[in-house]
DNA sequence: TCGACAGTTTACGTGAACGTAAGCTTCATG
DNA sequence: CATGAAGCTTACGTTCACGTAAACTGTCGA
């Protein structure tokens, strides 16, 4: 044994792809349109490397496709929800304290997070729904078979 | 006002699709992929006519795509379970009353309901899931915010 | 320093799910 | 029975979301 697999601590695609269930084109693609905000920029040629906020930031990008069935550029809107709290993240780091600035970054990310919500709650109430039915649909098609073998 | 809109009472596939909201180019592609059980053999040339039960049944196979975001080809497994139904019907209707045909076809209809069962529990569930991570940064957000404006 | 595995860019390919256009035909209505 | 809106078939076009191949590095452990 003596590859070169795992640098150090450092996260690289293949890592990455690894870890959220898909390929590292994949993560490619979802860069080029823009789906990560700009990470560190990175020197053209070499390789990318990734924080575990940003593996955390993937998994959500998928998690909210999987289960909202939008396509990735509706994502592009609903995910710069992520991007105000990651500048809200790093002003705060850097000792921004101005409350005008806080208070306008809050409200920002408080009115993409209700964009979501609203989506999410509106599919969750279908799918409940759907659910209802068929469970509804189950019974009934029990209850003939409890009508035949009485038994 | 003279145009020849709506034969009697049938409904044509420009009728179906307005009532469902789609395309009559769907349509017609559902039915060529099999997802719309060969309905009553047709001179080919001559229009499609539909009966609401084919509208509902229409309604139900993109109600399932669009909450469980399947492809139409593993769609057109799980709604083997309308076609079950559809053969029960048919044959009740038609004085069929052999028990052991009857207990057959209502065990395979069962089956297929559990299989859609499963996969909106998962969904849900899933889904239900995001929204409680959602709501709860809200509430992070909204504390934040209160924090800031004591009044 | 070197070897090779994993990564990079570029570009063309692909499958799914329809859109769209052309040319022709039904069919309810006046 | 004439007419025209709506439908039919056939076939090629399109968009999205990646897959895949080629030719070339970057990078880490030995």
């Amino acid at each position: 044994m003596s590859t070169a697999v795992a640098p150090d601590g450092a996260l690289r695609i293949g890592d990455v792809a690894r870890l959220v269930g898909t390929t590292a084109r994949t993560i490619r693609y979802y860069e080029e349109i823009g789906l990560l905000g700009e990470h560190a920029t990175r020197q053209s040629g070499s390789h990318r490397v990734y924080s575990e906020a940003e593996v955390e930031h993937l998994r959500e990008v998928m998690r909210l496709r999987s289960l909202l069935g939008v396509s990735l550029d509706e994502l592009k809107t609903l995910v710069e929800a992520e991007e105000a709290r990651k500048v809200l993240r790093a002003e705060v780091q850097a000792g921004v304290e101005d409350p005008l600035r806080l208070h306008s970054l809050l409200t920002e990310a408080l009115g993409h997070l209700d964009d979501q919500l609203a989506l999410v709650r509106r599919r969750a109430s279908e799918l409940n729904g759907l659910q209802a039915d068929l469970e509804e649909r189950r019974g009934k098609v029990e209850d003939r078979l409890r009508a035949l073998q009485p038994r």
